[in-house]
DNA sequence: CGGACGCTTGAGCACATTCAACAGACGTGG
DNA sequence: CCACGTCTGTTGAATGTGCTCAAGCGTCCG
């Protein structure tokens, strides 16, 4: 079954289940309950009470808040082996965003109760679960100083080179963001238009630095990439 | 004793500790080691080891971010009955910003394993940190919205209505932000220049909404405030 | 083949930054 | 107590980044 394969591969390097033994990861895995989410489907609505929290095993979610106005701001990007809602969960709170699937993923899911026995029996997930919001609260507080302090290509440049990160997949070329991106979502991420996000773009595609496609980047030189991330105000 | 005092009038009032009997209240304040910190001293340096956790008995911090461009990013300010270095400890890692005192400040605090004995011993406090959490990510994520979509002019006005609500002092003509706060201050809170923020306060300050003074604010008007941040985009 | 969607590109404009100069307030030390 | 330097805040003018508005193109899909 393919599941139990993907389950099977993903032992071990679940940050949120870190240093259980076998024993303990093959219980807790069995408890969650399999669930399908076909591309563009939503897995839960900001402000919702949070019922239960997910591990990805295979695809990848978008994580966004609406604006009263209407737009839209992508929060981050989840793929196979993170987990999502957890902190709301934890927290008793309402789901602070919206996620919704980019792909076909798998998830397994875990009620609100069950995370709490969980955590009674292996502390250690609890520790993790505070590892991992502080990991995230981290990644907010760095975003906030970026959109302070830095020009729009500087945010665009650091936004590619963190998905590089999380869903890069080497080709002949470079490196390609492995999932449907539009300009549109570079422009939620890094809070601009898709308008500069796609000038930005074609002025680092007559470098060679990247090359575009429809919902589809490909990073051919990282390396200039990151230079114009990092580079400082002062130096031109 | 004057801190002796504090600790009592705080009593059943400190998110951390909510839910709990008075004995264990008692016996927690009392493993906590007293602190006191003069204005403008620094509590804890952005990226040390998180070697223990902070309650605000009296006083204020301001916690904040250093660029490695030499600008600064205000995260938040801490008043009483707040905590501070909870995310760190918690999730062993370091302190992510620079915790400083802007008005002379008592503290109790307790050292790192401290807490994990607490959390075993009294469960409610795990919950209560996760909640304390997951609500500053909540305000970062509103943060980023803000500097996403919103002008200048609506990011001062929502920020100072946070700090109304924060530590607002009633006086005879308003509400006073009850302890020193620059305008430089101010622009490093909401992602602007002191200039830029100079201009809007005197701007209020013609129409009567505010009255500036050399690093004091006090809001007149809190209503015309208010209506300012939620303004959208489209009506004038 | 038509429409929807994603992307590109141009022109004009506005908000906010940058640069610059100055005015008070505060603290310090002679 | 006054002179001084520092810090905070004010204001004007020039500049520019990135947004808005607008039009058009290519591609994917029904």
């Amino acid at each position: 079954m393919r599941i139990e394969e993907l389950r099977e591969s993903l032992k071990g390097q679940v940050p949120l289940f870190e240093g259980l033994t076998e024993e303990a990861l093959d219980e807790i895995l069995n408890r969650g309950q399999r669930h399908q989410l076909a591309r563009g489907f939503t897995l839960f609505q900001q402000g919702a009470f949070a019922e239960s929290f997910h591990l990805i095993l295979a695809g990848r979610l978008k994580v966004a808040q609406n604006t009263p106005e209407g737009q839209q701001v992508i929060v981050r990007y989840l793929g196979p082996r993170e987990v999502a809602g957890c902190v709301a969960v934890c927290g008793g709170l309402p789901y602070p965003a919206t996620a919704t699937a980019v792909e076909d993923t798998w998830l397994l899911q875990w009620k609100r109760e069950a995370l709490g026995e969980l955590a009674e029996r292996w502390p250690q997930i609890a520790v993790n679960a505070m590892r991992i919001m502080g990991g995230r609260m981290q990644e907010l507080q760095d975003r906030v100083r970026e959109l302070q302090g830095e020009r729009v290509e500087q945010r665009i440049a650091r936004a590619l080179a963190r998905l590089v990160v999380q869903a890069g997949r080497r080709t002949a070329e470079g490196i390609e963001i492995d999932f449907a991106l539009s300009r549109q979502d570079l422009a939620e991420m890094v809070g601009t238009t898709l308008h500069t996000v796609s000038r930005t773009l074609a002025s680092w595609e007559q470098v060679g630095i990247v090359r575009g496609g429809r919902q589809r980047v490909t990073i051919l030189d990282p390396h200039s990439l990151s230079s114009i991330a990092e580079r400082s105000e002062v130096e031109s």
